[in-house]
DNA sequence: TTGAATGCAAAGCATTTGCATTATC
DNA sequence: GATAATGCAAATGCTTTGCATTCAA
């Protein structure tokens, strides 16, 4: 496990750290995208007490070695998650904070080509996300 | 027109002041979704000084009244445009920062009945928009 | 040893809040 | 004159930057 995070780090030039090890960690372990606060608060139960700065710069570095990938939810707070192979798209439940992920690429397809259609534009990223009140929350 | 601006803000229960009347004039003029700082500085352009305070305040009652809505493309700044009936998408130039307006209701319906099958949220809000070159940007 | 990683302090930027002042109705 | 609107200053929260120090390789 150790191991296999370390060479996960270095497959993308970074040296392994302890703190680095912990950050990957909390964010397996995490049920939904993290923010660097929460991030950083997380690690506190390794009894690590990264800065800000070590919490920001890593995930600057994981995001742009494509480990990690960006999440927004448009409350101006980046979140952060695995990237298991593909883009993700989230249901985020504004009552109780739960996130499940959703698969809609075919649908989404449709969508974009439309966009295309009307715009000219040549997309290249776009922002999807879906807000509501999930099963336990009726 | 300034009769239908001042009858505009008293449909939404504000008074009807110079500093008020200037703001919904940017809003009219613009090409696209301002955030609340460049609103201010376009309104400079009219010899007005609002506070920022002032402009927060009148984008929050605006947007409560419907009046205005918030678009939000994720850079954790948020932009208002007039309310025009339905709510927009859009497709923002990473390049020229232009903004089109697209219509794709009906797609978009059938990735949120995808969404719903997969996840069982009632979806209340999404929050979807489009990045990338515009034609004149290739 | 040496360059990367970390810490620390300060600043940047959008946004919010509390309170005093002013202007609209 | 009562109440809403505005100004002002300070604070909040996330994020970034510059520089000194420490640590992995």
């Amino acid at each position: 496990m150790k191991g296999k995070m370390a060479s996960c780090l270095q497959s993308f030039g970074t040296r392994s750290t302890k703190t680095k090890r912990a950050f990957l960690s909390v964010l397996e372990a995490a049920q939904g995208p993290l923010s660097a606060p929460e991030i950083q608060a997380a690690v506190e139960a390794a009894r690590l007490h990264p800065n800000k700065t070590t919490v920001y710069r890593f995930l600057d570095a994981a995001v742009k070695a494509g480990e990690l990938s960006v999440v927004d939810f448009g409350d101006g707070v980046k979140r952060y998650e695995h990237t298991h192979g593909a883009h993700h798209h989230h249901a985020v439940c504004t009552s109780c904070r739960a996130v499940t992920e959703v698969t809609i690429e075919p649908q989404l397809e449709k969508v974009m080509s439309e966009v295309t259609r009307q715009s000219g534009f040549s997309i290249e990223r776009h922002l999807v996300e879906f807000f509501g009140r999930c099963k336990a929350c009726v």
